[in-house]
This record gives C-alpha cells, sequence and structure tokens, in this order.
DNA sequence: GCATCCTGACTGACTGTTCAGTCTATAGAG
DNA sequence: CTCTATAGACTGAACAGTCAGTCAGGATGC
C-alpha cells in the first residue's frame, strides 16, 4: 500500500513533468527546451528531472509520445459521443484543422512538427510516431466502418480512405499551422469535409454549424 | 570590372556556405548543425562564416530559403521538358513523393521538417515559406492550366484543386519520408495520381513506367 | 536504519561571437 | 615601373555564456 502510494505520486511527478516539457516544446521548440525550464515549471530543481528521466532526450521525446497519446485517446472519447457518421467525420477534421484554445496543451500544432523532425533522424521516434499514425488511421476506418455498419453508406474500402484522408488532413494542418493566408481554418475544414463526402457518397454542405463542433472539440480537449 | 570579380567571389563563397548548412541541416537538423560544421566544410575558419553572415541564425534559415528556392526551380525546369498535363502531374508527384538519391541536396525532406518547425516560431521564417508555398500551388495551378488551354481537359478550378492537391501531396511526403510501412513512395505516388485523374477527369493507370519518371527526376534535381 | 525523494553547488564541455591583426591584390601616386 | 596606401578576405585565439549531468548529502516516511 505504501508501495503503492509512493508510485502514485512517482507517476504523479513524472507526468506533470511530462506534460509541463510538452507545454514548453510547444512553445519554444523542442531544442529550445531546457531542464532547467521545465523544473521551475513544476517547481522542482533541475536535478530532480535528471532524477526522473536520466537523460534531457529521454524526457522529451517521452513528453512528445505523451502528449500525441493523449490527443488520440481525447478523439476517441470525443467520437464515443457522436451519432452520426458526418458529426464523427466532423470531429476528426475539426480536431486536426481548428485551432484550439491557446494555453491547451496535448496535441498542440507546433508538437507536430516536433515529432516529425525528430522521427526523422531518431529511429525510436520514428517508431512511436508510426504507431501512433497507424492509430489514427485506424480512428479514421472504424468510423468509416461504422457508418457502413449503421448503413448510413455503401460498402467501401475504409483502410484505403484511411491513408489518404489521413494524409490530406495532414497536409491541411501544416497549412492551418503555418497560418497560410490561403488555408484558414475554414477552408481547411471545407476541404477535408467535402473530400469525404465525395469519396464516401455522403452528402455534406458547409454550413455555420462549423462553431459547434470547434466548441465541442475544445471542451473534449480540456483537462 | 575588379569589383565585379571580387564580388562574384564573394557571392560564391556565400552560396557554398549556404549549400554546406543545407547539406548538414538535412543531415543532422537544424539545431544539431555548427557553424564550426559548416566552415570546415567549406574549408575556412568559423570566423569567416559569421563575417558572411553576422549570425548563425541567419546561415540557416538563408540555407534553408536558399535549399527550397532551388528545389522549385527545378521543378520549373522539368516541367518545361514534358510534353503532357499526365507527364507534368508525374513529374509534380513523383519530386515529392519518389526518394531522391542519398547525396543530393536542395528540397531534401530533412529540410521541409525543419522548415515547418522554424517558420511555426519565426514569423520572418513563416512569411518565406507562405511565398514559397504559394509559388507551389502556382505552378500545379499553371499545369492544370495548361492542360485545359490544350485541350487536354475540361474547364476547371485550377486554383482551388491546387490548395488541395498540395496538402495532399505534403501529407504524402510526411509519411514517405518518415518511412511509413503503410505509405511507401509506390502507393504515394498512386494515391496522388489517382486523385488527380478523378479530380481533374483524366485516365491514369498505375504502371510499371513510375521507374522511368523516378529516374527523370532524378537526373532534373542534378547539379 | 533503510529507501526514496529531493536539492544546492558545482563542473566540464561546448559553441557563438569578438577582435586584433595578417595576407593578398589592386589602385593610385610619383 | 616601383612604391605605398587601402580595402577586403580571412584567421587564431580567446571570451563569455549556457547547460546537461554529477555528487554528496539532507529530509522524510516507515
Amino acid at each position: 500500500m505504501t508501495a503503492r502510494a509512493l508510485e502514485t505520486t512517482h507517476d504523479q511527478r513524472r507526468d506533470q513533468m511530462l506534460v509541463a516539457a510538452a507545454e514548453l516544446i510547444a512553445q519554444r521548440g523542442f531544442s529550445e527546451t531546457r531542464i532547467a525550464d521545465v523544473a521551475e515549471r513544476v517547481g522542482a530543481s533541475p536535478a530532480l528531472v535528471i532524477y526522473y528521466f536520466g537523460t534531457k532526450d529521454s524526457l522529451l521525446t517521452g513528453a512528445l509520445r505523451y502528449s500525441e497519446d493523449t490527443f488520440y485517446s481525447a478523439a476517441d472519447e470525443m467520437l464515443g459521443s457522436a451519432a452520426s457518421l458526418r458529426e464523427r467525420l466532423e470531429i476528426l477534421v475539426s480536431l486536426t484543422c481548428i485551432p484550439q484554445r491557446e494555453d491547451e496543451v496535448p496535441g498542440s500544432w507546433g508538437l507536430w512538427f516536433d515529432l516529425w523532425t525528430q522521427a526523422f533522424r531518431h529511429p525510436e521516434v520514428a517508431r512511436d510516431r508510426i504507431e501512433l499514425d497507424q492509430r489514427w488511421r485506424d480512428t479514421i476506418a472504424r468510423v468509416v466502418k461504422d457508418g457502413i455498419e449503421a448503413g448510413e453508406i455503401e460498402p467501401f474500402d475504409a483502410e484505403g480512405f484511411a491513408v489518404t484522408f489521413s494524409a490530406l488532413l495532414d497536409g491541411l494542418t501544416i497549412q492551418v499551422a503555418l497560418r497560410d493566408p490561403v488555408v484558414d481554418p475554414e477552408r481547411a475544414f471545407t476541404i477535408a469535409m467535402t473530400f469525404a463526402a465525395r469519396e464516401l457518397g455522403l452528402e455534406w454542405q458547409p454550413s455555420n454549424d462549423r462553431k459547434k463542433i470547434q466548441n465541442r472539440s475544445k471542451n473534449g480537449q480540456d483537462r
């Protein structure tokens, strides 16, 4: 029991540090994040951070993992509360294309860039990312399959769709995150939904209920 | 004339350093690139690099710019030598999805990730990237318009297509660059071409002449 | 008294940038 | 044609700051 309790606080501390690291990475970038910053953020000494993670790299890549992981978990949870295929697609798209609240952490766009950059040159990170992306494609495919089983659309190659759709979403995310004037969030949303609708043989029109989705995605992201 | 000659060697030195920096960034990453490395690569002292660029950051962002710029120039040039819309599309797609030779520099995938990461947090870089991306979309739109004018396809919203298509290409590039086992280069190529063909009302079948395109893109990239 | 959590003080390595001054070549003066 | 002044390219050496990681030991709970 004691060991249990200790382990709990131990894990809590760990998570605190991971969250703090993720926030800092999102703000300043991977290579600009110092362990002293993380330590300050959790009210501890730099030495303690090393005590928990051994090396800086272990902390930062852990933070990347942790953050993306909670993003996907949040996505899964949100999807559970949606009724129709159309709603579920809108959730998927708004999660990737619509800005979240500034102060929110996990899945923040900056982290994607840093994750990709790290994954490109570090095999362990690359492995994690591949796994994460497979999970994302599985989520998309699941949504489509559910739609098929519910009779909302005709049978369809859900996995193939997931590959293409996730690539399109990634590309749109980049434009939105980098504030490209040509691809604002609304346009990105419309492009993605139009593509999905046409591909799946679903009816979809851009409408002003986008805001509703946006708000819901925010709340879903709230801790 | 004398001043000219001097200025020429000056610019040559500058370009040398930019190329060296781009190569190193592609290999090691932006933040892992030291000015001492760049200096060594051009056979000069670190002080000289500073003498030319003032600061490390100025050198590295300059290298990013320079590299992407030559990538787009190479793309424009290659497109000029293609006869049909189908060929031109295949060039666009292979440039983004098919691995280039290892030792080749400009446009190397690692640089994209670093460019995005930097652009996310540094407004000047972000401005450059937006400009670069617009140029890419213009190139795509130009290819489509040429196809329309040549009567190869029906009139079509070329700019709208360019926005969606460039996002899809970016997304596929990520998967390929990060060696996702699900999205190998060939599959990425097929996905992109299938999308373009369907969207534009063009006939296209995956065939084994992809290798031809791949080789051409290599040669086109050669300095 | 043992294990775990935690810290302050320290260090060793790294690295961007500065600076004083060298070397080369050209331009202009005599 | 020679001598010298000037400018630009270039460097070695040192500086100054930064930071990840170490270490010896203190507190706390059991």
